[in-house]
DNA sequence: GCATGCGTATGATGACCATCATGCGAAAGA
DNA sequence: TCTTTCGCATGATGGTCATCATACGCATGC
């Protein structure tokens, strides 16, 4: 009759749990991969080395764990942001999160990038579960670069990391979206160059 | 024996010509309001008062309409953003399309607004075809963006429209995603605010 | 006016989808 | 060791999808 969560003593439930977090994990790839709309329960589960049926022990409804994937994808996306303005000097850090969400790769890895340029215009037709998640990590995302540069004062900081957010969302969407890699990089280096140095 | 071409002489033939374009502004719409992934054959032709079996009369498959579709958004929307810059005195164009592309309305009207706001994170996953169409569109964005903005220099002002540009797509796409009003009112200003001040 | 052509409708096909009922097999607890 | 539990697999269900074969009915051209 114990209630537990989380953690389990029990090792099946523990066994169960990470198979539960190993399905979240493809999933988060999965949806910002084929978007929402293209990710079926049936792929991740493959995906995860299991059959589609074991598929609602695991969660509720296909809706709920878009939603879990989502949420995964956010966290895993702004814990990355952080860390690299984190490992840069203080004074460097907005450069360097610049640098990195703008650099060719991430605009190659749109498996592991930030969900919000992979699944942008998707998510205004998601449940409002994944929409409510996403507006979490845009107000995070947001907070995260205004704390960067603090030298603007805390109203203009604020306003700034909105646009800097937008512009960066942006470029990264048209990057990828254009099918000239000439043109995919000047999206990129057109955003980064005045989102750093219009900041001098 | 005769070829024909576009506008028949033919009556039949251009009531078929009417009947195509009908279901392509249908399907116009349908992309921007459910995406690429959710618009499927038989919504789009009950929407135009057809049933599903007269499609592939008007169209080899599905992929080739949804690239019409994507043809006849695109155009629409940048024949949209001209009119508002050319019936604005010319200093103030480039702040007359700010306004009306940042404006609560546009967020608002996804199915009749931009289509790289509504379909930009789905359009890397499109055919070839759709991706060219887009590419070429961003083209003559840029370009329509640039020449209202002669003031920069040729090189910089190209440069500094692709920056525009991406952050007025990253800023529709953040503003509908989210699901706060004041959120999306300030994800909206903040990019208004910073582009057209900015810009002296 | 009659026959022909062609745009549209009806209906079928097979693939895929989310969801769930049932059964197996291994681990947990006694 | 015996029984109970439960995570996972098998397989079925009903729905929707794109695609196509066929049939109808009206407008056109003789």
């Amino acid at each position: 009759m114990t209630i537990m969560r989380k953690t389990s003593a029990n090792a099946r439930a523990a066994a169960k749990d990470a198979t539960h977090d190993r399905i979240v994990g493809v999933a988060a790839r999965a949806i910002r991969r084929s978007g929402y709309a293209g990710t079926g329960v049936a792929d991740i589960m493959k995906e995860a080395g299991l059959t589609h049926g074991a598929f609602y022990s695991h969660f509720p409804s296909r809706e709920a764990m878009l939603a879990e994937a989502a949420a995964a994808a956010c966290a895993e996306s702004v814990a990355n942001a952080a860390e690299v303005a984190a490992s840069a000097p203080p004074d460097e850090a907005l450069d360097a999160m610049l640098a990195a969400y703008l650099s060719k790769k991430h605009v190659e890895q749109l498996e592991t990038g930030c969900p919000l340029a992979a699944l942008g215009s998707e998510t205004s037709r998601q449940a409002p579960e994944v929409r409510r998640i996403v507006t979490r990590h845009i107000k995070a995302a947001a907070d995260l670069i205004a704390r960067q540069s603090a030298d603007w004062g805390q109203q203009s900081a604020h306003e700034r990391a909105l646009m800097t957010l937008s512009t960066m969302v942006g470029a990264v969407v048209l990057a990828r979206a254009v099918d000239e890699p000439a043109l995919s990089d000047s999206l990129r280096k057109a955003a980064l160059k005045h989102l750093t140095s219009s900041g001098h």
